[in-house]
DNA sequence: CTGAAAGCGCTTACAG
DNA sequence: CTGAAAGCGCTTACAG
């Protein structure tokens, strides 16, 4: 670690105590304009900058939040994590990422988070199942760290969370499908979880039932070249004429695959992604999208955290974003 | 933040000093096996985990990491904070986000950074130019804070980094192309940056000035829709029968625009990526990559960086791993 | 408006 | 092997 100048250092060449640079710094309205100028000045020749380690102790606040996310290298993930970021920054809160992976000692790795005295805690599930949720939330709030849920939402429960109506979203664009004369909707997923494709899911089978037509629920991986076997089974076997993909590289693996086997998109077969990814400009032909405002999502969830933090007055918390539809040539 | 149990909490109950507590959690061996166990025990059925600000105050350790990135929300950062990660649970260090834009005040930022007292640095540049590069090492080796350069490396000084040498792969890709025959060969870059894309272009051109031929580079931007015009213009105006794109989102761009202009990939052009990223296998055709390990390259570096802070033997401290092509069907 | 002093929750020589 | 004490670099009542 670095050896820097201290408070001590700046106060002896400033000629006051140490109490009078502390103020300087934080509550500089209650020092004398010219002693303030005096030491700002000395601060300044100094480069000094308070030992955030040694503020966080004595204050009891650390002005850094935590990040809990089951996997950063996903797309969504990293958006999000770009507009935390920039709100973080704009109100000087540093960013301590902790990752949970489901396999492991969940409660451990609570303990730990907790430990590390975050000011507040921002919640990215998408690996949890509902039980494994309650756990992570009860634990957090009996350590009164204050909670927001990013890009989730959680019903069973009063915490603060941003997200999109996923479920009307969906509910939607599938009936818009069945409205449009489609037979035959499809609706890819990944393995059961408790995140946002839970609601998405929803809304799909919910649009699906009102028109008395069977849901038609496709599990397959993350993982394009398994997908791709998945897919390619799934049209040799079924008629399809509209499929939806909780991800936008579900979506293009599956309409890939479906254009090598001889059908038209969207002549033959509508695609539809819900995310709204980079991804989807870079297929050919290019995705109709859910489009969902990830990087907006992370910057209103840490806005929302901040008040939190501050013990603002907060009028709405269980915020619901905007959504939109993008339509591209995946879909007539 | 939360009222923890203290480690006061913990000697009171075990009936010794708060040192011995201290002892049990950070040398263990020093201390006698019986009261060892009875410390042990009041530590788990309190639940008592050490407050990591106090302990980073007194041991001027915070087992904390920061990671100096331009923009989270790329698709390779993401997969390098994968690897990062997953090496800094392992070693037990928290890992602390900072953005830095070139347009910011550097300085500042640089400040910042050091005022949270990390005990290491992992820096992923994408962004700086060189002088910005050099203004940043410097200010983190005068702190004395362990660097490593992430994905990137630095030849005016002797810097640690983790890489792989960009320069000789793209060498050896542009003359494979050379080589079996092509005549137009483009090299699609975004703006001049002092980072990888900066080494694959060195490589590029020396394959093209050795076979005599004049390099064509041409730089675009990483926004779709924008590239996507430039493209057209490019292939209206000019013979193209091979193209390089430093990002895989950038070839596919290039090679849909392509397609849908009626030239055949691989037959009249072919495409390649530097990356290989998720987006190589969901275009269609699947685009031939050079393999970047990022996830390995970012668990490296951290690994590295951990032997750094722990003051160990460092045999190698400019690793280049190894890399490959992954041939799919955009080239013949 | 300013300073002396206590304290944040730990670690770490130093005695014993 | 164990404890008392100082100290890490700050903040924050409390006097004055």
């Amino acid at each position: 670690m670095a050896n820097n100048t201290t408070i001590y250092d700046v106060a002896g060449a400033a000629k006051v105590s140490l109490a009078t640079v502390s103020r300087v710094m934080n509550n500089p309205e209650k020092v004398n304009p010219e002693t303030r100028e005096k030491v700002l000045k000395v601060i300044k020749e100094l480069g000094y900058r308070p030992n955030a380690i040694a503020r966080g102790l004595a204050s009891r606040k650390t002005t850094t939040v935590g990040i809990v996310l089951a996997d950063v290298s996903r797309a969504a993930a990293a958006q999000l994590l770009g507009g935390i970021s920039d709100i973080a920054k704009k109100y000087d809160y540093a960013i301590k990422l902790f990752t949970m992976a489901p396999e492991e000692d969940l409660k451990e790795t609570l303990r730990k988070i907790v430990s590390e005295q975050v000011d507040g805690i921002l919640l990215l599930n998408e690996e949890l199942e509902k039980e494994e949720m309650d756990l992570v939330i009860n634990h957090i709030q009996d350590a009164q760290i204050p909670l927001v849920l990013c890009n989730a939402s959680y019903t069973d429960k009063d915490v603060p969370s941003v997200s999109i109506d996923y479920e009307a979203a969906t509910y939607k664009l599938t009936k818009d499908l069945i409205e449009s004369g489609k037979k035959n909707i499809y609706f890819a997923s990944t393995v059961h979880k408790y995140s946002s494709n839970f609601f998405k899911l929803q809304g799909y089978e919910k649009a699906m039932k009102e028109a008395n037509m069977e849901p038609n629920v496709f599990r397959t991986s993350g993982d394009v070249s398994i997908s791709t076997l998945h897919f390619k089974e799934l049209l040799k076997n079924h008629k399809i004429d509209a499929l939806i993909g909780v991800r936008d590289s579900i979506a293009i693996s599956f309409m890939n695959v479906a254009i090598e086997s001889g059908y038209k998109v969207p002549e033959d077969i509508s695609v539809i992604g819900l995310q709204n990814t980079k991804y989807a400009v870079l297929s050919r032909p290019q995705l109709t999208c859910l489009d969902t405002p990830v990087y907006d999502i992370g910057a209103v969830s840490m806005r929302l955290l901040t008040k939190y933090m501050a013990n603002e007055e907060i009028s709405d918390d269980n915020i619901l974003l905007p959504h939109s539809v993008v339509k591209r040539k995946s879909t007539n």
